[in-house]
DNA sequence: AACTCATATGAATTATTTTTCATATGAAAT
DNA sequence: ATTTCATATGAAAAATAATTCATATGAGTT
């Protein structure tokens, strides 16, 4: 499966929103239910399932069921490279404090 | 200069967007001019001007004058570590064809 | 099978970003 | 100093994305 150059920026729709990196931020800690994450960073549910399946969908977070419970987690695999990156250089990137 | 953290964000918001993203593209292979630019990824010029002042304020690109014309470089030292990353991972990123 | 708890979904509203278009600026030439 | 060419800017309109809220689904419990 081949894809396109240039679309990559629906991935990066992801990082562009502060909620979803929140999300990535909280969950590199360690895997964590809807609720948890809801808790930890100040989320309310319905916003914050909407933000999950987005993340989802690009492959950034998969998640297991647990009980009732939906436990999400990060695909390291795609994003922490990337995260490594703007932790480096995040500092000079942008003229915005 | 320290900067908060999930502040990247905005910082992303160019690589979300698919003319920034050409942009960046076409200034990889070499510096040009704004009507350079133009022509080659077929934008129009106020359109461009928007998209690379926004580039520009996060330092993705800069700009030296040539005679009446701008020209406008990759800020290589801090997007092409990313760029390489994107290539590398970018078609297990996304379900998008 | 009815109930509860946890999460997901859809549609309408609201907010944010992009686009467009008219105009301003700025460098070089006349 | 006026004109021309190249680019930038601002404000309104259009497009897109995020939020909200009501409701659906789905796993486990009784």
């Amino acid at each position: 499966m081949k894809c396109k150059s240039n679309t990559y920026h629906i991935f990066f729709r992801n990082l562009a929103n502060p909620i979803k990196t929140k999300i990535i931020s909280a969950l590199k800690e360690k895997e964590m239910s809807v609720s948890e994450i809801s808790k930890k960073i100040k989320v309310e549910q319905s916003k914050l399932s909407h933000a999950l399946a987005s993340l989802r969908f690009c492959s950034i977070v998969q998640s297991k069921q647990r009980g009732k419970q939906r436990i999400y987690y990060l695909n390291k695999q795609t994003i922490i490279p990337i995260l490594k990156i703007i932790d480096k250089h995040k500092c000079k990137f942008c003229k915005y404090k």
